[in-house]
Parts: structure tokens; sequence; C-alpha cells
DNA sequence: ATTGCAAATGAGAACGATTATCATTCGTAT
DNA sequence: ATACGAATGATAATCGTTCTCATTTGCAAT
């Protein structure tokens, strides 16, 4: 359900890399892509479209305020399309599982913190890294 | 007062460039810096000294604990020298001006999530950003 | 349907931050 | 003082991302 609309509605042309860079991020199994898995991704699907292009197309969805970009530690930004509300991410440091969470007395408390300080609050991003308890986890410290 | 003693104690040999960094780290006004902002005003005391020294230099301090990297938004990495007690940070998206904070009440709320999760909390980053009163901030609306 | 033109694309060059290479120098234990 | 492994510094290389520019496309006016 790619939609041109919801280019042409967030005051983008809606041409084709751009339908197909949304298509895929509607659709991906995982909601965090780096540029690159997106490039990969539309190659293997036998899409045609240039890297420059993912990069240009993920930076005006951004601006649009179509998608949000991250920089978990590590080299690349990763990608997630803006579905709901605001959250925070929690990232295994074995597997690099992304789960997510809000907290409604953390976003309370980063406030007033900015407040005390004198800052006008824009905006945060919080990371948790740690060891997830996934059955495939690399890190698992195998028993049962 | 740049102890040979610090980086014995931490398993590093004494030399004299990272002598310089750490009293570079020890004596800065501001105590976040990037590598080149060390590398520059070392060169600047009139200190011979090469950049790739000073990354890994850093790169050592951060394995042994004596320093932490922070990566705010934007291109570069932040070195800070290890002193008190872990803390997080608010940066004025004007002037670049950066404040500290701890707030027990949050630690605790990452400690529960991250257990409701199923992970094992290794880390966190928590970066605020906002506008900060400064009266020489470049983004304050000048009144009086 | 055709035309015209600004905007978008893609290939590859360029860029900035960081790391790797390697010949030379240094630190330190004998 | 000697010796040897570790550290240094100049520079090349790497990596993610952005820029350049010739070509193509979207779209609106014929
Ligand atoms: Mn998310
Ligand atoms: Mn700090
Ligand atoms: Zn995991
Ligand atoms: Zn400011």
């Amino acid at each position: 359900m790619h939609q041109p609309e919801h280019l042409k509605n967030a005051g983008l042309k809606s041409t084709l890399p751009r339908l197909k860079v949304l298509e895929l991020l509607e659709n991906a199994q995982d909601r965090h892509l780096t540029a690159e898995d997106i490039y990969r991704k539309l190659h293997e699907a036998g899409e045609e479209i240039g890297l420059a292009t993912v990069y240009r197309a993920l930076t005006q969805f951004e601006a649009a305020g179509l998608v949000t970009r991250h920089n978990f530690e590590g080299g690349q930004a990763v990608f997630e399309l803006e579905r709901g509300p605001h959250h925070d991410h929690i990232v295994c440091v074995h597997c690099g599982r992304v789960d997510e969470f809000y907290d409604k007395i953390i976003e309370e408390r980063q406030r007033a913190i900015a407040k005390k300080l004198g800052f006008k609050l824009h905006e945060h991003t919080m990371t948790l890294y740690g060891e997830c308890s996934g059955r495939d986890c690399p890190g698992r410290k195998n028993k049962g």
C-alpha cells in the first residue's frame, strides 16, 4: 500500500525510487534499517536504484517527518518509518536485536531536567545496550 | 598533576604523548573534547604529537576506563576524562554547550525496562538536545 | 499525446572522521 | 649501555555519507 499521496502530502514529488524506498520501509520485517540495507534489499528484489538516491530519499523523508534516523553506536545510521508515537530503544550487544519502549516517567523527568538546567528541550536520544534473551542470540549462555 | 602512575595502573606504558593527552584532558576548561580539539590544543601549546597518536591514546584510555567516548549527533566523537560517577548530557543545538546531569529515577526506570524486556543491561546513552539560556548563546532571543 | 523544464536520478568523485601500515624512535628491564 | 618489544608519526587506506554533473523523469501546460 504505497501511496503516492503520502509523498505528495509531504511536499515531495512522487517518483519511482522514492516509492520503492517507502514501500520497502513499510513492508520490511525489520523496522530499523541502514541505507545500505535498503539498497541491498531493493537490488535483491530486482529493483534498480542508486545508493545516493537511497540516501537522498531517506534524508528527505526525515526532513518531512516520515522517517526517523537513529545513530546507534557503531558505523551506520539506521532509519525507521514513523508509524506511531515516540519511543526509545534497547539494543542487544550480541545479535543487534532492537526492542522499543516508551516510559512516561522518564519522559517527564527529561522535561523537568531540561527546565531546571535552563534549556528549552527539543528532543532526545536514549538507547540502552545489553544482552537479550533470544533463543538464537549468539551471546546466550546455552542452557536448555 | 599528570602522574605516570595513572597510566601504569591502567596497564599502559608511560609515554610522553600519552602523558600530554592525559594532562590536557585534566586541565582543559572544556570537559568534552574531540580528538582534533586535543590535537590542536597540544600543537597550540607547542607540543609535538601526531593525530593518529591522539586517537590511539584516547582509544586505549577508553579501554582502560580512564576516558569515556560520547557520540553526540554530528560528526566527531567527544571524549571526557572519567572523574566522578556516571552522568548523562544535555547539549545546546545553537552553541554546543554541554551540561551534565544525573537522575536516579531515570536510572532506576532504565533498569526496570531492561529487566522487563529480558535484557541484561550493560550501559546506556541518553542525550537531550535543546536551546540553552546562556547570555552569549547565538540562539538566544535577544531580550535585555 | 506532445512539449518544456525544473527537479530527480545514478555513477562515480569527493569528503570527513577514524583506523591501518610501516619504518623509525622510545621505554624499560636486563 | 644493550636489546627488544611497544609506541610513534607520516601517510595511505577505509568507511559511511554527500557532492557533482550529465542524463532522465515527473508533471503541467499546450
Ligand atoms: Mn524504533
Ligand atoms: Mn560528561
Ligand atoms: Zn541478542
Ligand atoms: Zn546555547
